[in-house]
DNA sequence: ATCCCTATTTAGACTGGCTAAATATGAAGT
DNA sequence: ACTTCATATTTAGCCAGTCTAAATAGGGAT
């Protein structure tokens, strides 16, 4: 099966971010991580597409970032710590109920392979 | 709920096109039919995604098109009559053990709504 | 010194669904 | 006749959002 990305993750990335946030608040490669880890190696998601979705939702008021304070014990640049908001939390609630609403209609649609 | 269209058809659309299809040639209009009827009104498809969609599964060899003949009882212009070819409806096939996929692995990082 | 892994940024390309309007035609109503 | 309506197709240009690709940054390991 061909990794999921691009086109496919149209209007599902942000739902997705929300939700690996609920786990707790996390910096910009460790969402990644965290989907990448969730979607099992079937998800294919690029840091061009992951930076620019985190600064939308945070542009929405869905999540709040802070630089992290600098531990001088560890390697690499600053990380910005991303968590919920109430409002990201009830998007992401509505976001599962589209959810459902999306695998019916479509999968509906699309009908049995048989 | 609102209703689905937009970046959320996108990578899907043609699937949707091939399965209406399977159910016998039709025309364009017909397609469209077919759809927002299988969709119960939670689809919003429109002719200029449908047309150039149907114009890329010919390129692609997943479809054939024909002029109908022209029957001078019945109004509006002539109208293009597509089917399946063999190769669509192995592609078809194809595209549903990829939503059952996209399925598994998006639904699956989403988890559940409680 | 150099390489590697972590971490972020961002300019530009590209895909594909949408907007919107034009074009075509016969039936039905006035 | 004329208008209106429903059917049916076409297509130029728009735009959101994912990807490509490269730059930037910094500490640890060899």
């Amino acid at each position: 099966m061909g990794p999921i990305g691009g086109n496919a993750l149209r209007g599902h990335l942000e739902s997705l971010i929300l939700s690996s946030l609920e786990r707790g608040a996390a910096h910009g490669f460790e969402v990644w991580r965290r989907l990448e880890a969730a979607g099992s190696g079937a998800l294919r998601l690029k840091e061009g597409s992951l930076y620019p979705a985190l600064y939308r939702l945070e542009a929405a008021g869905l999540v709040r970032a802070a630089w992290e304070d600098g531990a001088t014990d560890r390697r690499g640049p600053r990380r910005r710590i991303y968590h919920l908001t109430p409002k990201g939390t009830r998007r992401l609630a509505a976001a599962r109920a589209e959810w459902q609403h999306f695998v019916t209609t479509i999968g509906g649609i699309l009908g049995a392979p048989a």
